[in-house]
DNA sequence: TGCGGTCTTTGCGCCAGGGCAAAGACGCGC
DNA sequence: GCGCGTCTTTGCCCTGGCGCAAAGACCGCA
């Protein structure tokens, strides 16, 4: 199951923030230890719940994090893409995954074992600092959507989500930039705290307005400033 | 400005989440490095956006972490208590306060510098850890607040809220528990995403059924089953 | 090429909770 | 003990967005 890392890993490694300014001798090392694991489209690398006890680091592919309500609701809180890491909560012990981690397309990851990465971290304390701020910019990120959940409309958050969603997955097309993943209606209600219904309505009332053009789980945002204008946090 | 840490501030570090497992004489050491700051009820230890070079402890008092929007509205994130620390976020260069951080009693804090801080992780990789713990605790919470306001209408988020200050900062007194923070109903309004007005009706109508005792910035929680059934994610 | 499952749209009704105004109530400082 | 600023309550209106139902549209698969 596990095996000799490949030429391609030690290249991805490089450039992963999580292993940003270690030294190549080192990252050789850590490379490794790592295990990689593929998974394909609606497979899970692991659910709320399970016990952590491995940190991933996504090669290929995308990752959707999310968490259930007890009444069943999904609440989607964000996408991996190639180069993140995931599961960093997995170093401390005792604790559990709180969210699902859910391969939307096929996936390849690598992935470390908890004290593997443990010792890592205490051998490598610039390792340690990096796990510290990849979990600073989750929070970051969290705390722009309390910020937002609280105080703004359902279109605005639309807008931002979308917005987000373009700078971090978005890929250049003919007309406009494709949000490069497979993102329903539903989907984007999750991510915003509204109903389908409603982001379904908004996208359409976008669509005759040039805004945006969408289809079956797909959404091409054609007239960023559109979107920025309805984002934006200045009273009009 | 700075001074040698007084005994007390020993004592402190030892029960502090942020030094669970440091050596006695490592201890020491940190203590030594740190600063000691008092703020007066309303004062400031930093704002967001501020460059963030501080890595704070508090001793004793009440800081409330919050942002504002660009309009204006204030969002609480949350309240600090003695023995917790918090603007970790500064052990890592380049970033800023994404909070600002206000003494909502007379305060109390021990700090470090950026640097020191950065070399005393280096030389004591648990310290290190306990760092991410403590903000991975941080996410966890946001995690949940993110599915409440996704999820949950406003009286059930008022009420986990209540929960979680009595929890965090209750104090037990003759007929319930007492939240033991200047907490008005636009400071709750401002942690669960609604109005002033909505939280006062609430509040009221909690009242009534002697599920709270409320006067001007106090809440007492009497019968916290009450609240506690309101909380509940099951449908009923 | 047709079938079934998933995703999307749209109409209609409804109500939780926001917005505003105005009148208390409280408590601190002088 | 008075006055003022802050906090709270309450009434009234209004609407954004949810819930549901039902009909389409799209896609992959056999």
């Amino acid at each position: 199951m596990s095996a000799a890392s490949l030429p391609t890993d030690l290249a991805i490694l490089q450039t992963a923030p999580l292993f940003q300014d270690i030294a190549h001798k080192d990252l050789d090392h850590i490379a490794s230890l790592a295990r990689r694991r593929q998974v394909g489209a609606g497979g899970f690398f692991f659910m709320e719940g399970d016990p952590a006890n491995r940190l991933l680091l996504l090669l290929e592919g995308k990752v959707k994090l999310s968490q259930v309500t007890l009444d069943g609701q999904q609440v989607i809180m964000g996408y991996i893409r190639p180069g993140q890491d995931f599961g960093v909560i997995a170093v401390l012990e005792e604790v559990d995954y709180p969210v699902s981690a859910e391969a939307v397309v096929d996936c390849l990851a690598l992935s470390w074992e908890q004290a593997d990465m443990q010792r890592l971290m205490d051998e490598t304390p610039r390792l340690a600092r990096n796990a510290l701020r990849s979990v600073s910019i989750h929070m970051r990120e969290f705390q722009s959507r309390i910020r937002e959940l609280s105080t703004q409309r359902v279109e605005r958050r639309i807008a931002r989500t979308l917005l987000r969603l373009a700078q971090q997955t978005g890929r250049k097309v003919e007309d406009g930039v494709l949000i490069d993943l497979p993102l329903t209606r539903q989907d984007l209600a999750e991510m915003t705290g509204a109903t389908l219904f409603t982001v379904s309505r908004t996208l359409k009332r976008w669509e005759k307005l040039g805004l945006v053009r969408s289809k079956r789980a797909q959404v091409v945002i054609r007239f960023p400033h559109g979107l920025v204008r309805i984002a934006e946090d200045f009273p009009d």
